[in-house]
RNA sequence: GCCGCGUUCGUCUAAGGGCUAGGACACCUCCCUUUCACGGAGGCGAUACGGGUUCGAAUCCCGUACGCGGUACCA
């Protein structure tokens, strides 16, 4: 028997993927290179009424930016293809006749308005979900209440059925799970799923156990709102092909917004993103935010992502994939919910922002500035520059306000905190510094700052009444890296023309 | 309703029977800095409740409350 670990990632394609759909590829991808195995991702389009055009491309995308790459995948294939359910339709019918002949599951012939029918007629409110389980499956038109040629005269006719999972009344079923440890279900309390629909594709149910079977997947993690429905997961193992094989599960805990259950609507109410990347619908062309273009590094937002329900049991919070990679314990997972803090997840962003060099901040910064028209050919200068104000943005668009003053001069100067005790004098002390400036374009730093103290010692002016309107003549605002550290990238002829248009300005 | 899962500072969490329950985000104070940040030092702040078991419980057991999930020919 092998023992090498695979693991699969099966997203839907129905549109975007939110956090905790981010955080389950993240927790497969983990434990898959931890345990040196492979990392599969399955496409799970068996429900063609909710597929949306591009929402696979956009998941290959997402998972690409994260550096979650799998080894296998609709994309690249692999040795158990083919990777998308609507592409293995015909191999799950076998499969459920098996269960039909082995009485484990039943055809039932019940078309949706009897469904309906019958669910409003037992509707009660000690009851508000009537179940199709052994009581409701006796009064039924399916293949267990119905006499055998009655069965048969539908089959050929073609009538239009499901396969259904025939509950065993009164038995436990138990799942060790990697997180929870044992977990128990009577199984009167669970329906008879269906397993296979009237038009030939299996539900979740029956592909999941089909799928993961013949994919050769030894472990298996999921959100945690799949719990309820293990036991038939369980039994269908059972059936099929043995438990003895059955992958080991894990139901990761639910990621909450700050109300709840985190939804999309939480992103648009409280302004954070609630999406990987950006993502619009089609449909209806509504956009759902990204933190892709919120202005996340994708090593921030897998950190924050891999701590939010879980962490190694030590202090550190700062991790990369690698050290990911290396420290990840299925065992330390949480099971408790986890809300998801907008705050804390900048701090993070801050975090490796601070921590990247300027060489890899560069693409991502270039292509900010570019966007805004600025000159971006000198790759040296822009190094310099982000080094220069990266400790100052927590997003990657702060790059735009806190760096801008090194592409445009000022269009406005933020002169209150010094406009009250300007002077002639210090007016007249400008019009010299700018005259001296722009007569020595190369200095360096320090000599120029040399200069400037030395002049205001001239003009019998303190410094440092002096040293702040420089800086807002340089830059607009009271902020931004030393000042005359500044004046040098700028050079001499620049910071003079600024200085004399700001004097303009302020009057 | 029924079934299942969960519950440590406002939030993310550490401590898996034994020191004043530790860290981080946020917030507040101070220091550094003649800008904004970074950084540094402090402060505020939690074991849901009630019973057991034990010399000793955040930790183990039972109950209660609350929260969440499921209860589709959706995943």
């Amino acid at each position: 028997m092998s023992s090498k670990v695979r693991v699969r990632f099966a997203p839907s394609p129905t549109g975007g993927l939110h956090l905790g759909g981010v955080r389950t590829v993240l927790y497969n991808y983990l434990f898959a290179r931890h345990h040196g195995g492979e990392f599969v991702l399955r496409i799970e389009d068996t429900d063609q009424s909710r597929y949306v055009p591009g929402a696979e491309e956009y998941i290959y995308e997402t998972l690409e930016w994260c550096g979650l790459v799998p080894d296998e995948s609709p994309l690249k294939g692999g040795p158990y293809g083919p990777y998308r359910q609507s592409e293995r339709k015909p191999m799950y019918r076998p499969y459920a006749e098996r269960l039909v002949a082995a009485g484990q599951a039943y055809y039932a012939f019940d078309t949706p308005e009897e469904l309906d029918a019958m669910r409003s007629e037992l509707r009660t409110d000690a009851n508000p979900n009537p179940q199709y389980d052994g009581q409701v499956r006796a009064r039924m038109r399916n293949s267990l209440s119905l006499p055998p040629d009655e069965v048969q005269r539908l089959l050929d006719a073609g009538t239009p059925h499901v396969v259904r999972i025939k509950m065993p009344p009164g038995e436990t079923v138990t799942l060790t799970d990697m997180i929870r440890g044992d977990v128990s279900f009577d199984t009167s309390t669970v329906d008879d799923k269906v397993l296979l629909k009237a038009d030939g594709m299996p539900t979740y149910h029956l592909a999941v156990v089909v799928d993961d079977h013949l994919m050769k997947i030894t472990h298996a993690f999921r959100g945690e709102e799949w719990l309820p429905s293990a036991p038939v997961h369980i039994l269908l193992w059972r059936y099929l092909f043995g438990e003895d094989a059955m992958p080991q599960w894990a139901h990761l805990p639910l990621i909450l917004g700050p109300s709840g259950k985190l939804s999309k609507r939480d992103g648009a109410r409280y302004g954070f993103p609630v999406f990987a990347a950006n993502w619009t619908d089609p449909k209806s062309n509504e956009l759902t935010e990204g933190f892709r273009e919120r202005g996340f590094l994708p090593e921030a937002f897998v950190n924050l992502l891999a701590l939010l329900g879980w962490n190694d049991g030590t202090d550190q919070e700062l991790f990369s994939l690698e050290e990911l990679v290396e420290r990840f314990s299925i065992q330390k997972v949480h099971k408790g919910g986890a809300q998801f803090n907008f705050e804390k997840a900048q701090w993070f962003n801050h975090e490796w922002i601070k921590r990247s060099s300027p060489a890899r901040l560069l693409p991502e910064v270039k292509a900010l500035f570019q966007s805004k028209g600025w000159d971006t050919k000198d790759d040296a200068f822009l190094e310099t520059v982000i080094g220069l104000v990266k400790e100052r943005c927590t997003l990657l668009a702060d790059f735009v306000p806190q760096a801008g003053f090194f592409f445009e001069q000022p269009s406005s100067y933020d002169s209150a905190s010094f406009i009250a005790k300007w002077t002639p004098e210090k007016a007249a002390f400008f019009e010299r510094l700018a005259d001296t400036f722009g007569q020595e374009p190369d200095v360096a730093d320090a000599d120029r700052e040399a200069a400037f103290k030395s002049a205001a010692e001239a003009a019998a002016i303190k410094p440092g009444e002096l040293q702040l309107p420089l800086r807002v003549m340089l830059v607009g605002g009271k902020f931004g890296p030393p000042v005359f550290t500044i004046a040098g990238l700028l050079g001499g002829a620049e910071t003079a023309a600024r200085i004399r248009k700001a004097l303009a300005a302020i009057g």
